[in-house]
DNA sequence: GGTAAAAACGAGAAGAATTCGCATTTGTGG
DNA sequence: CCACAAATGCGAATTCTTCTCGTTTTTACC
């Protein structure tokens, strides 16, 4: 069960954390906004609060159980911080989120904040593309 | 005189877009939320609204004279677009923001994007730094 | 288990950033 | 220099997120 894994940050085990947890697991494909997760918990009937979702979705980020991405365009997008850091690919058409890991950009990233005398504490890196897949509304434009 | 770059750009010549592109090209090196940039016009005695500010940068954007970035943080930032593209380091602590290019990492991004059959729009690069400037825990930029 | 203190919750208000609506003013082409 | 589309200023409206506060839950401890 969730409980463990809430547990072991410290945070107490309530409802409203359990479900989420779970949403985001169930979805660990995807990049939800704090609404999409509101919605998505109202449809299946939990009454939880929009500003708890925001609640939990931050504490969540503070214990190193999601991370919160801000792309262009308004909301941030929360997914579970399951394992390697990577980096993002975004459609500006279809809005479809794709991840990816680069060694050479990773190591060069850090040798550039190096040569300054600086301390790399972490960064954003987001593709914005027109992507290809079947279902963009964009496609072959 | 400014005239000339916006009547270039085939928008109208008006006393507000004259003021906003003086001032983003007096302070070419730094980067200004649309708040500093109302903030600043109003030192100057100029009497410009704030939703002008928005609208004309987001013009000025809009047709090549600024960038927009969105930093971590809430308000975005705007810099003049003179000439060649870089990506940014910005200080956690202080806000000093830094530029920087490097050809090996756009060159890896340009490649990821082709493999997958995509293509890239543009890209958002930042590097979260600490930074060792002697100013540094102090705001400022 | 029972219970009290601490923490978390839900709802709506508040806040921050940005955009919109509209009456008025201002460039610009003719 | 005129007419009219475009731009402005202002405040209201939006959007996203956080805060407040009265109420409910958790959990540590008996």
């Amino acid at each position: 069960m969730d409980d463990l894994e809430i547990r072991k940050t410290g945070l107490k085990v309530t409802a409203p954390r359990i479900k989420i947890l779970d949403l985001l697991q169930q979805r660990a494909d995807q990049h939800l906004t704090a609404e999409d997760v509101y919605k998505l918990l109202i449809e299946e009937a939990s009454d939880i609060g929009l500003a708890t979702v925001y609640r939990v979705l931050t504490q969540f980020e503070g214990v190193g159980l999601v991370k919160r991405h801000h792309f262009e365009g308004g909301q941030s997008v929360f997914e579970l911080d399951r394992g390697p850091h990577h980096d993002h690919i975004v459609c500006l058409d279809c809005g479809h989120v794709e991840e990816f890991i680069d060694e050479v950009i990773e190591k060069r990233q850090r040798s550039i904040v190096k040569e300054k005398g600086f301390t790399l504490e972490r960064h954003a890196l987001v593709l914005y593309t027109h992507c290809s897949r079947s279902d963009c509304p964009n496609r072959g434009d």
